[in-house]
RNA sequence: GGGUUCUUAGCUCAGCUGGUUAGAGCGUCUGUUUGACGUACAGAAGGCCAGAGGUUCGAAUCCUCUAGAACCCACCA
């Protein structure tokens, strides 16, 4: 058989399409029976499969299309050290979100990926692996150091965006940059020599906070300052000829060889007599004057300072103020040098500091040593205390820059949100000091700079001189941040791109770095396109454990986003931490919190399973989609719409948990837990037609609340979207029609109708398991109701599993039922035999109860003239009508109760 | 020292410009093989909205203070 077919095959072609078209129609019945979808939804194999699909179809790529709007994104770029932890995870999901959102609304959506080299940070790590391998930096050349840094980046650089992928996101991956790609490098270069020209840039000999361990200058924002239970030491200084002494208190002994100077405050009655003198420096015999000055403190410890130009940065400023000589006592790796005595030379400055304490108690010299806590300044990459050093480096003088920069932010030109953050951005803007941005570093970009060998004279351009032999060039590189700044606009090489995409639309980062990198970039963008580089800033929460403590690696709290992935599928990780991350606060994440997104999965999944498996029975038919439309349907699709309409505006305003919160909750409690139910009874009818118009709708609002749910969870509704229709090859719910809001859908009639068969289910349901009636015994109902329709009644029927159920105006209570009021209905439940009649005035009494405390506060509003009086009309009707209601319900109740005696 | 934010059910949080019967999820308790889902369904219990004042007819919501928590900035040796 098989081989008759397959010389048919061969010798006619025509039977070879028939053929295949009959395994297909085989395939796909086989694939809609039950026994093909799995009972739970299996993220593994789906995401990867729709993500080769995404990427084959080039569904992400944007090109230059003036007949579309663009919606611009650039990726924060993370460090191509670094690998993916949890912040990435809702930072990216909430960038894809965006993009897809808009992608879908027919937007020309752009987002660029990419990486940054992360000058202090790879060079570090570089430094590190290389001294594994026995090679030292200093014993290699420049090239040859950079050579192993590109090795690192090729190695290492790609995998954060490799892990990137595993997430879903929809970044046009055609167009991935690097801020060392030539095209990169040569803007940031030219940046440098335009502010250089403008006088922004400068040299200058100043003190820096140095870090020892990388042996660089690095910015103030690069410090950060850490809580130090430390020690306040009190030492002697001897006053010259005389028997006085000064006693100073320091944190920092060592940096006593290099005091020049000591320090009282000129309205100190205690050392007036002192000022003009001078005190001998113990161990390094150096005579060193006694002066006023008003900074210091008379409160604080002795009221004397002792003062170190060279390594302190008030010292300094006193110094210069007081024309004290400066006396730097540290190498840059900050290692005693020449310039203290022998016996305290070549000293780390801990091992100085307890050398120099030891002799100075020997010289009978030490006072006490208190405990102290105060803050010390860390280097961020370094992680080591900073020195505070003299150095020649270069700096950028922020006036000018500022300016403009602040400006767009308080206009309300770049939106921040949250929006406090706004404070913070113009406090720091408006104390902002000049840049340190020159590094002592191989791995960056170096600064555009040559010094004559003869005259020293500088020379900065974007191409070395002419005469290139007679200059050395400038061997610092730049601070990344003087590099990353420039991404916005940088990351499109032409003059047509940027026009198009730039200014970009949305930043998503983190608050940590708004100095860093938001800031200057705002700077750079008013400064080189004269244009705001975003309209919108979204400051993501911090991720930190179920206790609240910061995710770190030393507390092992700190779970690896990749097995997330693959223990609960990256929709379920992107949903829930979206979910569960408000606006502009904290988020407390656990593992287990996945189990939101999973089990949401789930019930999407469960839908869909739901809706294929009666497919095949019941015919999806298009042209009865509006056919035989009932109360129910009418329901649903007025609350799809206020969906539509309310997760729009949530993503509008950035509450994007709020609308990952509203798709949940419509998708679970209003489609699952009451239409699907609600459409049974129909779906199940003789009458075909009906059926089929009921089926083909439930598909297509199945269908809208997959494309609301896709940018939340892109892999299961691709999924599903594609198992639900036939799809042409490429087709993808990533570039379909984002539901679009429509009000004439809306019915407020049809709402409320399905409220009260809510609340009339709810009740019986309660009736049920106060009375312990099992949901598998059908139950009779009387309804005592004004106005209830046949539909109504028919979906209390079904809903509550109600047997007969007689309802109108005039019908007297049973006997021997349990009862309920609702929205002034009488609800009966006749139970004789069966109903405990304690259990049943318990409940009676307990509503009353309720019901009475609630008409006591409203009876009390009510009385109060001065509410009648003042209070809008509309309020005061409410409040009437809330009366009226409890005081009918009160009285049934009571009737109920004293007929149960 | 300055600034920002927070304090609502056992836990994590919603409650927008003051008028609601103060909500949800998780957890707890009870029940459930009804033709998608036990990663589920149904029901229930659980809250002086941190404390004290004030504004107002009316405050979880606005103002002040107090207490506590977190973060950011700042040169107290």
């Amino acid at each position: 058989m098989i081989v008759i077919a397959f010389l048919i095959i061969y010798v006619n072609p025509l039977i070879f399409i028939i053929f295949k078209v009959y395994v297909k129609i085989i395939l796909s019945k086989k694939m809609q029976t039950t026994r093909e979808i799995p009972k739970a939804y299996n993220p593994g194999e789906v995401e990867k499969k729709w993500y080769k699909y995404w990427e084959d179809n080039k569904l992400f790529h944007s090109e230059v299309d003036t007949t579309k709007k663009p919606y611009t994104i650039v990726i924060p770029p993370p460090n191509i050290t670094g690998i993916l932890h949890l912040g990435h995870i809702l930072n990216n999901s909430i960038q894809d979100i965006y993009i897809r959102y808009k992608r879908m609304m027919g937007f020309n959506a752009c987002w660029v990926p990419g990486t940054d080299h992360a000058s202090i940070a790879t060079e570090s790590k570089v430094v590190q692996y290389l001294k594994t391998k026995g090679i030292e930096k200093d014993d290699i050349s420049r090239e040859e150091f950079l050579g192993h840094c590109r090795e690192w980046q090729k190695k290492y650089g790609g995998i954060i965006i490799e892990q990137l992928r595993t997430l879903g996101v929809s970044c046009d991956w055609e167009r991935e940059r690097f801020t060392m790609d030539d095209h990169y490098y040569s803007k940031v270069i030219e940046a440098f020599v335009d502010l250089y020209k403008k006088g922004y840039i400068f040299k200058g000999h100043r003190m820096v906070n140095w870090c020892p361990a990388t042996q660089s200058a690095i910015s103030d924002e690069e410090v950060i300052f850490q809580n130090v239970n430390g020690k306040l030491w009190h030492f002697r200084y001897p006053v010259k000829d005389s028997e006085e002494v000064l006693v100073v208190a320091t944190t920092r002994p060592e940096t006593m060889l290099g005091d020049t100077g000591v320090a009282v405050n000129p309205e100190d009655e205690r050392y007036k007599h002192l000022i003009g003198k001078t005190v001998i420096l113990p161990i390094v015999g150096r005579e060193i004057p006694i002066f006023a000055d008003s900074y210091v403190d008379k409160e604080f410890g002795t009221g004397v300072v002792k003062i170190t130009p060279a390594h302190d940065v008030n010292d300094y400023e006193m110094g210069k103020r007081n024309n004290l000589e400066v006396i730097n006592i540290f190498t840059p790796q900050a290692v005693t040098n020449d310039n203290v005595p022998e016996e305290f030379r070549n000293l780390d400055r801990y091992t100085a500091r307890d050398k120099v304490v030891k002799k100075l108690e020997e010289l009978g010299l030490l006072v006490k040593i208190e405990d102290y806590a105060n803050k010390v300044g860390y280097s961020q990459r370094g992680n080591v205390a900073i020195e505070p050093y003299l150095s020649e480096q270069w700096f950028m003088n922020m006036d000018e820059l500022v300016k403009p920069a602040l400006e767009v932010v308080k206009q309300g030109k770049v939106n921040f949100h949250p929006e406090h953050w706004v404070k913070t951005y113009e406090h720091w803007m408006t104390g902002i000091k000049d840049w340190c941005i020159s590094r002592q570093l191989f791995w960056g970009h170096r600064i555009p700079v040559w010094y004559h060998k003869e005259t020293g004279e500088i020379y900065c351009e974007t191409t070395p001189p002419a005469d290139v032999e007679n200059y050395v060039q400038e061997s610092d590189v730049l601070d990344t941040w003087a590099s990353s700044w420039l991404w916005a606009q940088d990351v499109f090489k032409t003059k047509e791109e940027q026009a198009y995409y730039y200014p970009t639309d949305l930043l998503v980062t983190g608050p940590d770095i708004i100095f860093f990198w938001v800031a200057r970039m705002i700077m750079a963008g008013m400064e080189f396109m004269n244009d705001i580089p975003f309209k919108d800033v979204y400051f993501t929460s911090i991720i930190r454990d179920e206790k609240g403590r910061k995710m770190s690696k030393s507390l092992g709290n700190s779970p690896d986003p990749i097995d997330v992935i693959k223990d609960y599928g990256a929709d379920a990780l992107r949903f829930t931490i979206n979910y569960i991350a408000p606006l502009g606060q904290d988020v407390l994440f656990s593992v287990d919190k996945c189990e939101i997104g999973r089990n949401f999965a789930n019930k999407i999944w469960n839908a869909g399973r739901y809706l294929l498996m009666n497919a095949q029975k019941t015919e999806v038919n298009e042209s009865l989609k509006d056919k035989h439309i009932d109360f129910s349907d009418r329901w649903i699709l007025s609350k799809l719409q206020r969906t539509i309409k309310e997760v729009n505006t949530a993503l509008d305003k950035f509450e994007i948990n709020n609308a990952s919160k509203l798709i949940y909750s419509f998708i679970w409690n209003d489609f699952c837990d009451w239409f699907i139910e609600l459409s049974k009874p129909r779906l199940y009818s003789q009458d075909k037609e009906v059926a089929s118009s009921v089926l083909t709708r439930a598909f297509w609002i199945y269908e809208e609340m997959l494309k609301l749910v896709n940018p939340f969870m892109p892999f299961i509704t691709e999924e599903l979207w594609q198992a639900i229709k036939e799809r042409k090859d490429g087709e993808s719910i990533c570039t379909a029609q984002y539901p679009v809001f429509n009000e004439a859908l809306l019915d407020e009639q049809a709402e409320s109708d399905i409220e009260l068969v809510q609340s009339i289910v709810t009740a019986l349901r309660n009736i049920r398991g106060e009375m312990g009636v099992p949901i598998t015994k059908p139950i009779t109902v009387i309804l005592k109701a004004e106005n209830i329709s046949e539909d109504q009644i028919n979906a209390i029927k079904s809903l509550a599993r109600v047997e007969n159920l007689t309802a109108g105006k005039d019908i007297d209570k049973p006997n021997g039922a349990a009862s309920a009021v609702v929205k002034g209905c009488d609800i009966f439940v006749p139970l004789e035999g069966i109903i405990d009649i304690e259990v049943e005035k318990a409940r009676i009494e307990k509503e009353l109860t309720r019901l009475e405390g609630l008409l006591i506060g409203v009876n009390k509003k009510l009385s109060n003239a001065n509410f009648v009086d003042k209070a809008p009309i509309d309020v005061v009707q409410n409040e009437k009508n809330k009366k009226a209601d409890w005081e009918n319900s009160i009285e049934k109740l009571k009737s109920i109760l004293k007929d149960l005696i």
